[in-house]
DNA sequence: CATGAATGAGACTTCATTCAT
DNA sequence: TATGAATGAAGTCTCATTCAT
């Protein structure tokens, strides 16, 4: 009916102003985007915006929170169905690397503008991020407790280093300073998890053959 | 005479005014801290600040450089005076920890203002920070080709999870996400190496006993 | 018929929505007062107010002058039925202060957003605001004539006393400055007119008995 | 010195800013009235007006506060030094309508958007208002002490009265409904509180001859 | 009649930078 | 060198009103 149409036609137009913020935010940065430009880049006009959203953070904010609560989600899943410590982190560290492969701009937001941005956005969305952090840790301790992973580091600053590390390596697709081809992404899932996991010292064959 | 006197009492100004800015930057952010918080801070006339500085970009531009300056010859010395990749990669990481232990201030707002802040003043500073990817990666690259580091990872890959997972590390330090204890950086400067290059997962005995 | 029992209801509508703006015009304050919340308050769509009313403005002129014809009313009826200056003008008084107690949420609205705010709608309804200002002077001006008011004090002049005395009295309830409770509103009545006529001090018994 | 001088070229920019900010406010309304339509008054910059001031807010509750101290103190030191009611009462009565006298612009400004106010800067500055309110109360309590008030008339009753028909006065004067030439202004003080203590029907010879 | 999405002008406030002494 | 007053551009958010169904 009438009610489902606009219904369905407003839901529509808040996308459309969120994909366009996502767009500009990357582009030119959250603090340089001016509301504005968000309007125009969506093609709509510039009270519909606050029609909308509360506020420019209101925008960024949400565009975080809905991607990252996959994030969160995927890790648990992870966790709960896969059994080597490997494939749980593997699984992990593959869903951010296909998160930006699948949404470069979307990523590239999230990332310098919420999880980077330590004096900002990422203070506000600090329990969320640290949910993450702690998430990681667990898959970590319960390796330990296995047996599978060395006890003489602890599991939080293990999953500082783990998640630290594939932050970094996206940060240098997002800024190009390393390269970013499809085949990239597809080897740095496996890789960013055979480094920590394994090191960047070779094993000898007989510790080799035992996995 | 007068002129050198005034020379030194002029250096010793300016030194007050950016010790005053890494304190008012630390504590409210660049973003959010006004040049009149700066000269409140260092007990000078607004003005003054503009004497010695032209911009507030300048300052914090000053303070990255100088500091940065000093990471990036840690590492070279490091690379040219020690032998064992593990012991080059632990004085870099150490130099890193090292500098946080010792001001605290200044690396929060080097980390939190420069290189975390992509969008910003990483931006302006990525050829300086590309310097120390690039010299981490030189120390992991002679290594692989001394048959001491794996080679099915790439050096700069290496050296983006390597530089990753200290700033990381600080990172929670600075917020407080991970404790900072005297005895936390002690441990996290073996820690951080050990565990990149030996991985998370036990070594066999065998293994242990070669190195 | 049918356009009959449409306009029965139209009309109501349009009553609903003017009761409304009563409640939250005195609950928020004309200017904080939005339409939305006027329409959410009525419980109709947005959109509707516009279909009743030209603009946010017209709701409070006609507010106003509704209940202000009244008041006029009121007064040229006492002037015209009743004898002594004291009964018109405690009718007059009367009425005002019974406006109020019958609906104070009107009453405060008009008071405070219209006769009150002499930079807005006191300005546009002046006219009607001096019109009540008249028929009081005219009051006392009668009573001037008659010997029954003294007349070294202006008919004018003694209408804005008179007149200001009474509002202040209910802006004093409105704010809850003095207190406002049943047996107040009914001294009042008869105090504020034996002030102004009789004034503060005490008269002697002889004048006392010659009324 | 120079600190002296700054200072007091300083101030005087200030009062300018002030004075602009009277002028504008009467003439536009507190709420028409534009920052920089202030700031053009006085012939400086926009930015020079948030110099001095927090807000445009600031500024009008700065007006008002200015003078209305001057208000309670000179209510006060009248009812200290003066003897009767009646002197008491045309004191205060006196010294505002002199305000309005020899300041009209800003006792425009203040009774218009403050103490007319009701729903916004008269609400901040209730207390203060009232205090006026409790200044003069007391004054016809202490009459009526003395037996010189009639005592069937509350005291506070009789000073919302009193203020309000003075503030009724001073708004018909603002607007022009009545007249406002200086023999005005020298009768209505008489006539004011005259009205008020006597009444305004005509007392008998025996009254008159007793005072 | 009814709905509520869409429009866009308008004003306050902030603050880096400049300038006159 | 030192002071702090002066400048003015820029951007967020509000909300009355309009309009398409």
């Amino acid at each position: 009916m009438a009610a489902s149409a606009n219904g369905g036609r407003a839901a529509e137009k808040r996308r459309l102003i969120l994909d366009a913020a996502i767009r500009v935010f990357a582009r030119q940065g959250f603090h340089s985007a001016r509301v504005s430009d968000v309007a125009e880049e969506a093609g709509v006009a510039y009270g519909l915006v606050y029609h909308y959203f509360d506020s420019k953070d209101q925008m960024l904010n949400e565009l975080f929170t809905e991607r990252w609560s996959l994030l969160l989600e995927a890790i648990s899943e992870a966790d709960a169905e896969l059994d080597s410590p490997r494939a749980k982190l593997g699984a992990a560290a593959g869903f951010i690397i296909e998160s930006y492969r699948h949404d470069p701009e979307l990523m590239k937001v999230i990332i310098v503008e919420v999880t980077r941005a330590a004096n900002s956005f990422g203070r506000t969305h600090l329990p969320e991020i640290r949910q993450a952090y702690d998430a990681i840790a667990k898959i970590v301790a319960d390796a330990q407790a296995d047996g599978e992973f060395r006890t003489d580091v602890s599991a939080d600053f293990a999953a500082m280093l783990f998640y630290g590390a594939i932050e970094q390596l996206l940060t240098g697709w997002i800024f190009e300073v390393v390269p970013a081809a499809d085949e990239d992404y597809e080897s740095a899932k496996a890789l960013v998890v055979e480094t920590i996991c394994g090191g960047l010292e070779p094993r000898p064959a007989a510790d080799r053959l035992a996995r």
